[in-house]
DNA sequence: TGACTTGATTTTGTATTCATAATTCATAAT
DNA sequence: ATTATGAATTATGAATACAAAATCAAGTCA
């Protein structure tokens, strides 16, 4: 037993099998396993994961109340869709989660900090002068996550994470129509710039155009994929 | 049969056990009934509400997820508590919530709607002026329910109701502190004023504030009582 | 052919059971 | 008297069992 079992055991860990199947049936859906709208067949994930009924329905219970699966009474739990009318209501609320994450970081976040940050946003840029998608992305993501991490609101940052991943079906349908693209990057420059003044007042408000301008760039997807 | 009770059958209505179950734990929780840091007593419950621990356990994970009650690995449920660094993590994001909600209401709210939530606004000013706490606090919560209304984002007023229900247990502490009550009134009236000229930013600005106000006072309320 | 029954099968919701972990309480030791 | 120790009790977590609802499919009738 190395030390990191052994603290394991003392400290927290012994998470209960409902907790763990939450986290794994969450995983599946963002991971696109679950696709939106499909139905959640308990007896094939009972069989999956290896455990009964019981946990794997309270899990259910708590992906409901997280907004990721609907349950409709005596028909079972389908893994919940995001329409056009969610776009306007979810995005606007990030963008407003992501105004006040970004006023906080600007009063508390650290120089040593910015610097990585603004190491983060030039590989970034790298990678879209590349045209490299799949890193471009992981950067922006690190790059958002750092600003939470520096607001120092834990209840914050699970309440963005919460909204990301009720979105996550829509949020990269985009793909990378290059003109979006560069609006993109353009706002993170600004918020870059925002940042190492600390202007908080400044970075919210781009911050909160940045999110209007994704939920532009996930209308134009959907609305190609619908026609 | 009536009308109502026809389309109830044929629309949404049959809730499952655990859904029912749920809003009724929800209510004991914000009615104080069950008392922050208390233990959830599940065969207490369950005799209660004449139904086994299956839908009872169900409940108190969707609970879980809300942040309403905490649950500990082998040691059950109990009512979470509400500390001061949670006061200063959920207050802020309340008052982003806020401010949004009046943005987005200025942009779509008819001067119907801005008439009666003045008429709202001089009944509860009233109330101050007589010192009616009570009466109050009703019309406080109605002019903000109103305005999350007019907002038309259903997912914001749902945000905003599960963090309302989460501070409910030092929402109210304060009573009726003399300075800090004028102060609320103050704020609601400047809040009146920028919704009636529509100005969606000073809104905003108003609300924000408000809500430190609030926070505020919910932090000199819960210190008189350590002391 | 096509819509509507009706019965079989599956799925869901809830209760019950069982194993295990935590708590309590009585007893013993210091 | 106070703190350990351990058996008895209770509570919790998970699996199973059972009842009710929904789905599916074959057959009936227009």
């Amino acid at each position: 037993m190395d030390a990191a079992e052994l603290s394991d055991r003392h400290l927290i860990v012994r998470r209960s099998l409902h907790d763990e199947i939450t986290s794994r049936l969450r995983n599946l859906i963002t991971d696109g396993d679950l696709q939106p709208g499909e139905k959640v067949q308990e007896a094939e994930l009972c069989l999956r994961f290896g455990v009964s009924r019981t946990p794997l329905r309270e899990a259910l219970k708590a992906l409901a109340a997280e907004g990721l699966v609907v349950l409709q009474p005596n028909r079972g739990a389908t893994v919940a869709r995001i329409t056009a009318a969610d776009i306007d209501e979810l995005f606007p609320i990030i963008g407003a989660l992501e105004a006040l994450a970004g006023e906080l970081a600007c009063a508390r976040i650290g120089s040593g900090e910015i610097a990585a940050l603004r190491r983060d946003h030039y590989r970034m840029v790298k990678h879209y002068k590349r045209g490299e998608w799949a890193g471009y992305i992981k950067l922006n993501r690190a790059i958002h996550d750092a600003i939470f991490a520096a607001a120092g609101n834990a209840a914050l940052t699970q309440l963005y994470q919460q909204m990301l991943v009720r979105t996550h079906s829509v949020r990269f349908v985009a793909k990378k129509s290059a003109p979006r693209w560069q609006e993109a990057v353009e706002d993170h420059e600004k918020m870059m710039a925002a940042l190492e003044k600390r202007d908080g007042k400044a970075l919210a408000k781009i911050l909160t155009v940045h999110l209007q301008h994704k939920a532009d760039m996930v209308r134009e997807a959907m609305d190609a994929l619908d026609k």
